[in-house]
Parts: C-alpha cells; sequence; structure tokens
DNA sequence: CATTACTCTATAAAATCTATAGAGTAATAG
DNA sequence: CTATTACTCTATAGATTTTATAGAGTAATG
C-alpha cells in the first residue's frame, strides 16, 4: 500500500497541474481543498521540490508550480519519489537495489525472478502513465 | 514492499512444496535452511495454518505440509494473506476495502480510478502464477 | 518595510514490523 | 504409559517507519 505522504503528494501534483493556468499555488489552499494536514504536506511538497518535481515561489502570489509538463511527469518516477522503491523486494529494485542478507544466491532464489516479473508488469504501466492522465478524471 | 513476514512465508512455503514428498517439514530445518529466526517462522507458518494454506501434525514424524496443490495456491492469495492488501489504496482493494476519509467522493477522485487499473493490472498476473511455478526455478 | 508564504530544524505520538522467551499441549513410538 | 518430539499460545519488547505538529527563520513582493 501507498504511504499517506504519497497519497496527499499525488493528491496534491493533481491540483497544483489542474490550477497551472491561476500561477503558483498556495499551500493552505490544497491543504484546505484536499483535507491534507498542512504542515505535512508542507514537508511533502519541499521533498518533489527537491527532486525537481516542483519549484516555489517566495512572497506574495508565491506558492508551488510544476517545473514539468504534466505529461513528461510519470507515475512511475512520482511513485518512486514519494514512497520509494516500485518492486517487491529491495534485490529487484532498480533504483533502489540492496542484496538480501539470508539468499545466498541470487539467481538461485525462487523469489527473485518471480518478483523482478511483477517489477516489470507495474512499471510497464506506470512508465506509460502521466500526471495529466490523472487531471483528466 | 513486502514485509520480511512475507518473504519469509513464501520461502518457506516454497521449500515446503518441493519436500512434499519427504512428508511433513520441521520447523527448525526450514528456519536453517532458508535463514529464516525459528520463533518469527513459527508464528507465521501458524498464520498460513489459520487461513487454511499449511497443516501440521505434532509429535514426532510431525511437521507443516500443503493442504493443496501448490498449482491450486495463487501468488494473489498467499500475498493476501501474508502481506495484506495487492492493491495501492484502500479504496481500491477488492478484500480489505476501506473508504478514505479525506476525499469527499470516491467517482471524482483522481487517484481512485488509475490506482484500481494497477490493482487490476498486478492482480492479472498474482491470479496466474501459482506456488507451483515458484518451486520450478 | 510590512506582509505573505515558503524553509528549516526539532520533536514526538502512533503504528507497524521484527523478533524472542517460555510455558503448554498433542501425538507418536516403543 | 511415558519420554520425546514438535507444534501452540501468550506475552513482551526493541527497532523502524509513518504521520504528524510547533515554531523560529528567511526571501520576495508591492
Amino acid at each position: 500500500m501507498l504511504s499517506k505522504k504519497t497519497k496527499y503528494g499525488l493528491k496534491a501534483l493533481v491540483y497544483i497541474a489542474k490550477q497551472a493556468d491561476n500561477g503558483p499555488v498556495l499551500i493552505s489552499d490544497i491543504s484546505e481543498k484536499e483535507t491534507i494536514p498542512k504542515k505535512f504536506l508542507e514537508a511533502i511538497l519541499l521533498d518533489l521540490k527537491k527532486f525537481g518535481i516542483l519549484g516555489s515561489k517566495k512572497g506574495k502570489g508565491g506558492g508551488y508550480y510544476l517545473l514539468k509538463d504534466p505529461k513528461e511527469i510519470t507515475m512511475a518516477t512520482l511513485i518512486r519519489v514519494l514512497d520509494g522503491p516500485i518492486a517487491m523486494l529491495p534485490c529487484v529494485s532498480l533504483n533502489f537495489y540492496e542484496r538480501c542478507e539470508d539468499c545466498p544466491n541470487e539467481e538461485l532464489c525462487s523469489l527473485h525472478h518471480f518478483m523482478a516479473q511483477v517489477r516489470d508488469n507495474t512499471l510497464n504501466l506506470l512508465q506509460q502513465k502521466s500526471l495529466y492522465d490523472l487531471t483528466l478524471l
């Protein structure tokens, strides 16, 4: 399951994407409309900024805005930034690989290959879909 | 990511499936061969028994054994029993549905439909694969 | 230069995951 | 019938992650 952080982050991004025409969006605005704890949201948006998804502007007329076209931002990227690995096991993660301490031989592990298959399956969908697709609904 | 409990559980099931011809399998045997903390494994196997996946026999010559043909046990079932929901959000879970407290209208939620699609995509694969498939590797 | 709004650090409650200990009970062999 | 084997059950507890909250600070705008 996705963490609340991820869910909040995605909802916030959709909100910002939809408001793109009206300039930067306020944290407090998103917080109220999407029922997300403000301080928590603040940290999430900061994270998204750190990873180059969002930009921000301070002072009057400030707020957060997207740095790229929503069509260029894949769901795979967003879930990785917000939630972490997409793979079900660390040993089949492409971006967060980690060896399993148990498991003497990865190639002979019964789970390894199967989980790699699951990963590919999920990734295939998540890379096809973008933030733009979420704004259509 | 799957919990260690799930990983341990799956490895144990594969081990038991492979040993099916030699009668019930000992906890301590699985624990040693698969490098799984014995007491932790004990709890996991008990869980699997509770859900009708495993049976057990006490005393000499006892141990755990599968109650069904490995081909009849889908990976979807196992992950649900061991790890919980397959869906990425509670509101799109078929077996563990829960309404999101935020989110006034599920039908209008931008995440809801997309996450349902992800769920179907994953489920499709997990229901095709069985414990038997894992024993082949 | 006052206001607005993001930034940064610290903190902490709550939940979940991982693991361990030990007494208890059922089954079997001999 | 009894010793041994092996699962059962309850309790507990450390570690980690998740979900938040508070408040002082800083940059930009008009």
